[in-house]
DNA sequence: CGTCTATTTGAATGTACTCAAAAGCGGTGG
DNA sequence: CCACCGCTTTTGAGTACATTCAAATAGACG
């Protein structure tokens, strides 16, 4: 059914009995949004915790200078949120958008609230969630610190497998800080490196 | 005395009484490190959360092609630690290396336990602290893909302020994923467009 | 089918690096 | 206290990585 995968992302980190699974699952709704259609826009406050069952999210904003960054990819099996207008009820830097026709399951704030109170183990979920959280964004600030452009492409193919088939080029650039064009000028490179 | 500086950072996230205080105070010891030595060495186990009371140390690793690049700089009443090796209690990717004489008030991780068992408020102090460390380190993802390396190191200096003029510049270069060379000439450049 | 966006390609440019050499500076030992 | 050593900083020339702009082509979608 549609919420295993939520439950096995769930039971990677904790163990919940049947009862506990129920009352987690009874607390989400669910939503479709279709490609291009936004889950968070920028300025509005995340009212929600969002775990992706299909399609594909980004998260972005624009820079000064007009150009949309992404800082990361929500595909399956993956939790999308602001957290800071989440948890601080303030207004998002970040925009939420669909990538592709997209299924989310929602943890709304109050329920979050709830659910913390009712169930405290999944306060070891929350912690690890964001440990490893912040143990990958160091990771991706020493590839931006060390690695060419060419080499963060196979970080990104190794964070996301089989993302960089699903999704257009002009997306990965922007989540790799480069331009679409010199993207396109790598991959004919590697393309004739192989010929 | 010196523990003032501790207890105003930890009061900016919660009130403790006076004699949680005293408590908090009583589990941390106090280190005093020669500029060039350890706080962590690499491969070592995290055994202490930090915090600098005087002096600066840098959190750093060396990348494949053998360039120190710095994670960040812990300046007075900054914390640092390698937060997967202190939780996790695996050997660090990170060291820590004092780049002036410094001195820090450290808590081990069985105190660190105590104290979060003992005054179950501090896990708010835990929470916001990773919380704004995960906001920082988003920004500064942001940072190194949309700005320019001279850009970087405007915000380098709005990040910590006044340290530009006590540590080196080649440290400056490594935390901004630059060249000391290149620093050098950005450097010479603002010098000559104000003469 | 037409429109809009993404991709490709090329030329010119800018940003940052490498390598090498010289100059500056700080610490240490005699 | 000075001379020396090692490390940092500066400077220059040449190069590599990545961008900008523009135009042509290809794809996606209504």
């Amino acid at each position: 059914m549609s919420n295993s995968l939520i439950i096995s992302n769930i039971n990677r980190h904790i163990d919940l009995t049947q009862d506990e699974t129920a009352f987690f699952i009874s607390l989400l709704d669910s939503k479709t949004i279709a490609k291009r259609e936004y889950l968070l826009n920028r300025g509005a406050i995340c009212r929600y915790d969002s775990f992706i069952t299909k399609g594909c999210v980004k998260v972005c904003y624009t820079d000064e200078k007009g150009n949309e960054c992404i800082l990361k990819f929500g595909p399956e099996d993956w939790w999308v949120i602001d957290i800071d207008s989440f948890l601080n009820i303030k207004p998002s830097f970040y925009y939420i958008q669909a990538v592709e026709d997209t299924e989310v399951l929602r943890l709304s704030r109050s329920n979050y609230d709830l659910l913390y109170k009712a169930i405290p183990k999944f306060q070891k979920f929350s912690n690890e969630r964001w440990q490893t959280g912040f143990i990958a964004l160091q990771q991706r600030i020493m590839q931006n610190l060390s690695l060419t452009a060419e080499e963060r492409y196979y970080q990104f193919k190794n964070k996301y497998p089989g993302l960089e088939q699903r999704i257009s080029q002009k997306l990965i650039a922007s989540y790799l800080g480069i331009t679409p064009e010199f993207l396109s000028k790598l991959r004919k490179k590697w393309a004739t490196s192989f010929s």
